[in-house]
DNA sequence: GTGAATGTTAACAG
DNA sequence: CCTGTTAACATTCA
């Protein structure tokens, strides 16, 4: 399910839970969440693929992994790996890894969050200058600078910007590397709309398919390193090595 | 029934 | 100690 813009859709489907008072806490997870019981949940916050609940004694980071998934005022047959329940309505999670973090030392750094406000394409651009060796393919989900991208945004935004996803980061030319950053952005919006409007997102040219819209053969790659499969077309995504 | 899929992290080897 | 590889987690869909 999680790829940054199904957090944020996330984030926006958990509003209501805003200002509201947590009236019990609990779940498998490793974490103990008796500190959490009478509290009120301040704020709800994403960077990334990573859910942060706010609350004024600590933090909820919460992480859905491959398989993992959060359902609001329902619930599935299986426990719930974390919960929070108010007054009316409760936030289940399912699959999910949760932990807390402590004190109030800097969360994330906004700059990397593809969907963020806040996001600096010339600072992941300076991120990206600092390892030169690498496969962009390999950067571009490295969440350090990239957050919030995952494979399916990483075959679509090399797709889009003309990039073998076997490039040498260092030797992409600028210019195109600043176009490869705004389509990781552009397509996480088109990504993150789809889902708004439609619950899914479906909008390949790419992922998963034979052919691009214009009939170019698109190849799949095995990175075995990261155990991923890449999607590319030979003919219009340029190799810089 | 089988295999593949939007991801991270802990544990281990060298 | 640092770095890279492997295992573990556990669900849904075709």
């Amino acid at each position: 399910m999680p790829e940054g813009p199904s957090i944020l859709l996330l984030k926006k489907q958990l509003q209501p839970f805003v200002g509201k008072i947590v009236k019990q806490a609990g779940g498998y997870g490793p974490m103990s969440t008796g500190w959490l019981k009478g509290k009120k949940l301040k704020d709800i916050q994403t960077h990334g693929k990573h859910l942060y609940f706010i609350f004024t004694n600590g933090v909820v980071q919460l992480h859905l992994g491959l398989f993992g998934d959060v359902l609001v005022n329902e619930r599935k047959k299986v426990n719930r790996k974390f919960y929070l329940e108010f007054a009316h309505g409760e936030i289940n999670g399912y699959v999910v890894s949760v932990k807390k973090v402590e004190g109030d030392k800097k969360l994330y750094d906004p700059r990397t969050d593809i969907l963020s406000a806040d996001f600096s394409a010339a600072h992941v651009k300076s991120l990206v200058g600092e390892q030169p060796e690498k496969d962009i393919a390999g950067l571009l989900m490295d969440q350090k600078i990239f957050a919030g991208v995952g494979n399916k945004i990483r075959v679509e935004a090399l797709y889009r910007s003309g990039i073998h996803p076997l490039s040498k980061a260092g030797k992409i030319p600028s210019k195109v590397l600043s176009k490869l950053i705004a389509s990781a952005r552009s397509y996480a919006k088109i990504f993150y709309k789809n889902l708004e409007k439609t619950g899914s997102n479906k909008d390949f040219k790419a992922y998963q398919q034979e052919h691009d819209p214009q009939g170019n053969e698109i190849t799949m790659k095995y990175l075995a390193k990261e155990k991923r499969k890449v999607y590319f077309s030979e003919r219009k995504q340029k190799l810089y090595t």
